[in-house]
DNA sequence: ATGAAAGCGCTAACAA
DNA sequence: TTGTTAGCGCTTTCAT
């Protein structure tokens, strides 16, 4: 009935649990035929070692911890896919928290987990988190931590971010092309690092152009597009600018939706009026009204590539310095939010 | 640096290991003046109980496991939150894994939250799973499981699901109603239980309203619209037939959007040609085009009523029987996928 | 090559 | 009221 231990194994064939464990554990004087016996009966029985027990004796599970603020959005769901694919296959196990965008939320978490001796972290930023104390505590105490997506400039360790600079320059520049002069940005809070970066090569790419940076078009939303309210509010600022808006670029899924939302509620016509792109994974671009402009991020790539490098930091600790940064290109899908035609150009 | 530990406190405050032990835990025989003192140094050095020593002596670990097909869909990320909020407020941390609606990994996950001493189950079952074994050999030990949404016939326990039947009903008749005839199903595999008490609930519609069951009609897809191809395969035989549907209702977010996908693609208009109702939490339902007409699940409140009834299984275990079923209504969102005008209804 | 014993952090039965 | 001891399952010295 219940689980079968070493000493069960032990006694069964009347050896030592230390014997017995040697076996198993494949460990160096054994004496062979000792060896087949204990991992046949253990083979029969179906024994598997009880890894609270390991986890209690040598501090470590095989296992990493991901917080994240959201799961509710695709960027975040594909991010974990990826994550948990290569983690299955080095054998370690993910487990996953929501942060909520909430600092405290994020603290608790990151308690739990470490309690829980996971082996490293994965981290992607509350919206809400400002204080980094958790993070670099443990840091200090060795703990393993790679961040994605919503990164710390105060830590160093590894990080895998999408070129949000980039991607960002891309967008606007091609707004601008289009003809689009008056620019509005609706983001994330100032202090996330995709919100600066994505903010710069928006600036950047209207500076190229000579087009003066308004700051009144910008529109920082703390919840992310999370409380309607909010959106509703910076989307009715900018509309009732003197000069308003002919285009959006929207930083998030939510913050997408929510722009497309309230002007569909308005009749207000897109591209025709105001166009419309937006920086989101959302799955359905495609099937919107109109179809989505989308500079998309290389979600699962980014899991993937985030718990390769923790992986390598929990195996072979490294003893100071030399992380690495990995930035990874996004891809501008052109559809009719901003465009007549549809065309996909893949952004260097 | 370390954590802290009793045995460290026993030592700083020339008291013994049980004695801290009884002071934390507010046991009962013990000095005021002693638990005073213990608190206070506790609390000074920021004591933590280790969980995993306390998973170990006691098999439990206060935390739950969550088995659900795959996160990247609203419904289930809509489940999660609701699971999480209500759990968190008693003290029990969620585990998430996802199956990928794979028996192989629906098994492997139950087995690693089991050796991880979670103190209960909650599961949504993976549509490739047909043997039920893994988990009634579990009930059998004891382990409080509660199954939602897609739910095992053969299994008794607590169980929440939607009033599917109802749901798909009033579906139906609402096409029917609009003026449709030849109403294709494309629904999930038919031994999942969400299949078949949808398919009945549109055979009933049908039944009602005199209109003859063509079974090909009704389209099962295996990999749920994972698998692009299926999806358009189910669907150019649908619109190839010789009498072509003049309607489609479909039973998940995927199969969904793959449709609309389909139908966009061929040019036909929705819903002139072909009306389209989907069974579908998809955040974004208003703004496609056009905004489809869904049945909606109360999602959190499923995953809330889940944990509740799980959580009072393992903290009041049940000798036998007496298994709530839950059934919680759905809405159907009259939208233009179906309909000209806009309406919302609340079904019964 | 194998066994005895200690210890990871904590609780609880038993003594004192 | 407090301390001693054993034990949860496992690994790893240190003896033998």
């Amino acid at each position: 009935m219940e689980a079968i231990t070493i000493k069960d194994i032990a006694k069964a064939l009347n050896l030592s649990t230390s014997t017995v464990s040697r076996a198993l554990r494949n460990s160096y004087e054994i004496n062979p035929e000792t060896k087949r016996l204990v991992m046949e009966y253990a083979e029969k029985m179906n024994y598997r070692p009880n890894p609270i027990a390991l986890s209690l004796k040598d501090s470590k599970s095989k296992s990493i911890g991901v917080i994240i603020p959201e799961i509710a959005n695709h960027f975040f769901s594909q991010l974990i896919n990826g994550i948990e694919s290569i983690a299955y296959n080095l054998g370690y196990h993910v487990v996953i928290f929501q942060s909520h965008d909430s600092y405290e939320r994020e603290v608790a978490n990151t308690n739990y987990l470490v309690s829980r001796k996971v082996d490293g972290l994965l981290i992607s930023l509350a919206s809400l988190t400002t204080n980094l104390f958790h993070f670099q505590d443990l840091m200090e105490k060795g703990l393993p931590i790679v961040f994605l997506d919503r990164v710390p400039k105060e830590i160093e360790t590894h990080k895998v971010v999408a070129d949000n600079f980039d991607g960002s320059y891309r967008a606007t520049v091609h707004l601008i092309e289009s003809g689009r002069r008056r620019i509005a940005h609706v983001t994330s809070p100032i202090y996330l690092s995709i919100t600066t970066e994505r903010l710069a090569g928006y600036k950047k790419a209207l500076e190229d152009f000579d087009i003066p940076f308004d700051e009144s078009l910008v529109k920082y939303c703390i919840y992310g597009g999370k409380v309607v309210e909010e959106n509703e509010a910076a989307m009715e600022e900018l509309l009732n600018l003197p000069e308003p808006p002919d285009a959006f670029f929207t930083a998030s899924d939510r913050l997408t939706t929510g722009c497309m939302a309230v002007l569909q509620k308005r009749h207000i016509k897109i591209p025709e009026e105001i166009a419309i792109v937006g920086f989101t994974n959302i799955s359905v671009a495609e099937l919107l009204n109109p179809p989505l402009t989308a500079v998309v991020q290389p979600a699962m790539e980014m899991g993937q590539q985030a718990v390769e490098l923790l992986i390598r930091l929990i195996e072979h600790p490294q003893k100071t310095g030399d992380y690495e940064i990995r930035s990874l290109q996004t891809s501008l899908i052109l559809r009719d939010s901003s465009v007549g035609s549809k065309v996909n150009i893949k952004v260097s």
